[in-house]
DNA sequence: GACAAATACCTTGCGCGCGATGTAATTGCG
DNA sequence: CGCAATTACATCGCGCGCAAGGTATTTGTC
């Protein structure tokens, strides 16, 4: 049986470094619209659909306000977004494209294509991977908060 | 065919939310230990060979100085490793376990398996996943530096 | 209608991760 | 040999990502 701390048996090693390299992959495309990863990702989510609270936001990619609320506020320096409170709830606060929020998505056209052949996968291996991520990601998300595949 | 922005059709996307799936995970096994997960990795390089070069340890985790010299100084600062500057080479710094850093690696004997467990794939798809992954870092990494899968 | 609990968000602190810049030691080249 | 280029590492700044703690608003309960 080969060596369990073996580096090069880990798939979660496998996993960190393929994030890091994608992230490397988006980086120069991004960075021409001054956008950051995790920022594009937020304006993914808008761009499906517009004029969200925060809340929704970060359950869509998995992230907390620390990480959110920070993040906006720079959106929002960089003209791409507006934060505003809604008048029947005081708590929350929409998030809304503006103007050029809405055109950073025609300038982002050749981003998806980009990246997609980047990545070298064909659409059977990428269709599987992703499949194998969700599965991957529900699993350690389970036992993570329960012990193991219990309900809450 | 699908909008080539929507989220969920995104691998990238998967990829990065099951890394920090992952990561979370790691966190209370590893945070018992003293450790985050990326000095838990310079650990694992150690523990299969020891007395390293920065350098080296760079490579193996795909990291560069910037993250690695105050990592390993926490690391050193934490008693698990010493820094001793190469005598034949006064720029290299070669990295150590101490006794507690090797020691460590029995304290963190249940840490790969409670892990492979909380994953919750069979052998099968762990060993595709790995491959696939490393496949599609390499060719992120190739179209990252040189445009599309040049030579160097 | 008062008030405790819950909700939505913000802020702080710390550890990455990476680009950019700096420094000391070594190598290579004429 | 002399000196420029290279190498190995350190530092700084910034943007995540997350835990912990705080504030304001709303909801539920009596």
């Amino acid at each position: 049986m080969p060596d369990e701390f073996l580096l090069d048996e880990q798939a979660c090693f496998a996993l960190y470094a393929a994030s890091r390299a994608v992230t490397d992959t988006y980086r120069p495309l991004l960075g021409e619209l001054g956008l950051t990863y995790p920022q594009y990702l937020v304006l993914l989510v808008l761009w499906e659909s517009d004029a969200r609270p925060v809340k929704e936001i970060g359950e869509a990619l998995h992230l907390d306000y620390g990480t959110l609320s920070p993040l906006l506020k720079r959106l929002e320096a960089n003209g791409l977004v507006t934060r505003t409170r809604l008048p029947a709830d005081e708590r929350t606060v929409v998030i809304s494209l503006t103007d050029e929020g809405r055109a950073a998505r025609t300038r982002a056209a050749g981003v998806p294509s980009a990246i997609g052949c980047a990545l070298g996968l064909d659409e059977t291996e990428r269709r599987q991977l992703i499949d194998t991520l969700r599965r991957l990601t529900a699993s350690a998300a389970a036992y993570s908060s329960g012990g193991f595949d219990a309900q809450p």
